[in-house]
DNA sequence: CTAGGGTTAG
């Protein structure tokens, strides 16, 4: 009881100067009653006005996020500021309390207390859709708090986290006096919304004004690496980062890029050597592991956090899952997603069940996952079906693949990749007329066909093939190479799989359009480009179709390399437009062809190790 | 006494 015996010795003095300090010594040591006690002499003792007082207290129960205290204390206060409506509306923001906190805002105004800077910054984070914000943004320039840093970057977050990405750089372009955390902001907002082209772009501008980029810069920078696939770019990141090694935040970004990169040998020494790890860190590599193939050492991991690593949470859960659901693993599967509940307290949201509808499906139990979709009570959505879809596909059953087809139009019309699976599968089954019947619902709502596009870091710069577009520099090397391991790898087994294709090709040109998929041309740049022990790594904006992945594996397997494919799953969506030669020395350009399938979503996507000796392809293909 | 930016997901 220090402050107890501090405030008696002090007793005589007890001006507000010292009740303050006194205040911030407890704010510093975490010593809540200490605090309180603090508080209950101050309003036995102080006679008259002491709204500077309260005010400090305030902020300490929000300091100790004692939401209850604060709003009773708030709500005795007899006279009250600027300084005391920021802190409650700053405490609701920050607890996602967004009612309370717009709220707040209102009252004070009723109230006549005009909020500052610090109350806008602070509010906007409470923002929960467009029209709030606009009406915000629109008080903000009235009263001219619009060239303020710290609005300015709340108003950038704010806007690219409501979807908003133009908005928000129309506010950073507005800028007149730089600020890092401002640069920061808007570098974030492209890196989160998957364009991380255009974050790189801005950390190379804002290196070039002048300013340094700290743990957030570099955080938002390896993001946009993760995202684009360009581990040589992050390893570069990676060397500069020493100065902030010890930031949690950093290495976790740093672990998932060379785990999505798919450089495991990395990852695992980047999480051995983190002198700290939390959920997250735990999280990624599991997921990372399960990514690459690995499940059995992902399930592994998650014993030793189990015994020695933070608890898990229900992103962990996915992960755990996810490793299940990839290897086929049912029983490891049904047991870890029976259990989350009993021991972690973690209830089933969607991502388990989907996980789990996958996994079925890999495993040929069609009905089972059908029926587990429908007893998953929040209803599934598109990405469930489309896992489903996968698996229809494998296990050949047509008549629930067009069912599934079907949910899936109806979540997202406007993907293109079911309208061209169902066609095929229609087209598979000799009903011309309905795969026909697709083709034209397609055309007339306009849906688009997005062009494959794979790219590949060689030396330090990017080489994007497009399918369609021969306008590579290296383009006739490049087929050259294809027409010669073609010949060697139908050797081992592989032939065209034209189930990949649009139908309304002759064969002849079906199995040329296979052979131009975007993925097989950056591997046979690859192959050529890339000295022998080096791995490929191919980046791809589409899922890679079946044909593609056989074709990928069988090659690793006769040329004796590491192949690493990855393609985007929901989260990055990737702009056919997305290249800025100027920053990454891209090679090639636009795209016209807009003749590409690929929706083989069961299949694995990364890794494909030579282990197929004396296999079929269809074995391969359906892996 | 009050404010801004970064990491994990089927």
């Amino acid at each position: 009881m220090e402050a107890m015996n501090s405030l008696q010795k002090h007793q005589i003095q007890s001006d507000p100067i010292s009740y303050s300090e006194l205040i911030k010594c407890c704010i510093a040591r975490g010593t809540i009653e200490e605090g309180k006690l603090v508080h209950r002499h101050i309003w036995s003792n102080v006679d008259g006005p002491k709204l500077f007082l309260n005010n400090v207290l305030l902020s300490m129960y929000v300091k100790f996020n004692l939401l209850d205290e604060a709003r009773n204390l708030f709500d005795k206060m007899v006279e009250r500021n600027v300084v005391s409506w920021t802190t409650m509306i700053a405490a609701y923001s920050n607890n996602k309390i967004n009612h309370d906190a717009l709220n707040f805002l209102i009252l004070m105004c009723r109230e006549g207390v005009r909020p500052n800077m610090f109350t806008f910054s602070s509010v906007l984070r409470a923002c929960d859709g467009l029209s709030t914000l606009w009406q915000l943004h629109c008080c903000i320039i009235k009263v001219g708090l619009d060239s303020d840093v710290f609005v300015r970057s709340a108003l950038i977050d704010i806007y690219s986290k409501c979807g908003e990405l133009h908005s928000g750089l129309c506010v950073f372009e507005e800028m007149i006096t730089g600020d890092l955390v401002v640069w920061n902001s808007i570098i974030g907002a492209f890196a989160q919304n998957g364009n991380g082209d255009e974050a790189l772009n801005l950390f190379k501008s804002m290196k070039r004004a002048g300013f340094p980029a700290n743990q957030a810069t570099l955080t938002s920078v390896l993001s946009a690496c993760t995202g684009l696939a360009l581990v040589e770019l992050g390893r570069q990141v990676h060397a500069h980062i020493v100065k902030f090694k010890r930031d949690l935040i950093l290495n976790n970004a740093l672990l998932d890029m060379y785990c999505k990169c798919g450089s495991l040998e990395d990852a695992n020494s980047t999480f051995n050597r983190m002198p700290e790890r939390d959920v997250i860190s735990w999280s990624t590599m599991i997921s990372g592991l399960a990514q690459n193939g690995r499940s059995g050492e992902a399930l592994d991991l998650f014993e030793l956090m189990k015994v020695s690593g933070p608890k898990p949470n229900y992103i962990t859960m996915v992960g755990v899952l996810f490793a299940c659901s990839h290897a086929g693993l049912e029983e490891d599967g049904w047991h870890y997603f029976r259990s989350m509940n009993i021991t972690f307290g973690i209830n089933p949201g969607r991502e388990h069940y989907g996980c789990m509808v996958d996994l079925l499906g890999r495993v040929g139990k069609l009905d089972e996952a059908i029926k587990f979709i429908h007893e998953m009570g929040c209803g599934a959505d598109a990405v469930t079906w489309k896992s489903l879809l996968g698996a229809c596909r494998i296990h050949r059953n047509t008549s629930l693949a067009i069912y599934v087809a079907k949910k899936i139009l109806e979540l997202e019309p406007h993907d293109g990749g079911p309208y061209i699976l169902l066609s095929n599968i229609y087209a598979n089954s000799q009903m011309w007329e309905d795969a026909a019947k697709v083709r034209r619902i397609m055309r007339d709502k306009g849906v688009q066909k997005e062009p494959g596009c794979s790219w590949i870091e060689v030396g330090k710069q990017v080489h994007a093939f497009v399918y369609g577009d021969k306008s590579h520099p290296l383009m006739d090397k490049v087929i050259l190479e294809l027409k010669q391991l073609i010949p060697k790898i139908m050797e081992v087994g592989y032939f065209p799989d034209t189930n990949f294709v649009m139908h309304d090709l002759e064969v002849e040109q079906q199995e040329d359009s296979l052979r131009f998929h975007s993925e097989k041309l950056a591997i046979a740049f690859g192959l050529r480009s890339l000295p022998k022990e080096k791995s490929l790594r191919i980046m791809k904006n589409l899922r890679i179709c079946g044909d593609c992945h056989a074709f990928a594996k069988l090659v690793s397997m006769i040329e004796n390399r590491r192949i690493v494919i990855r393609d985007p799953k929901t989260k990055y969506d990737i702009q056919t437009h997305w290249f800025h030669p100027q920053l990454l020395n891209l090679v090639i350009l636009p795209s016209y062809a807009a003749l590409y399938c690929s929706f083989g979503h069961c299949l694995e996507h990364t890794n494909a190790q030579p282990v197929l000796k004396n296999r079929t392809v269809e074995s391969v293909v359906g892996y």
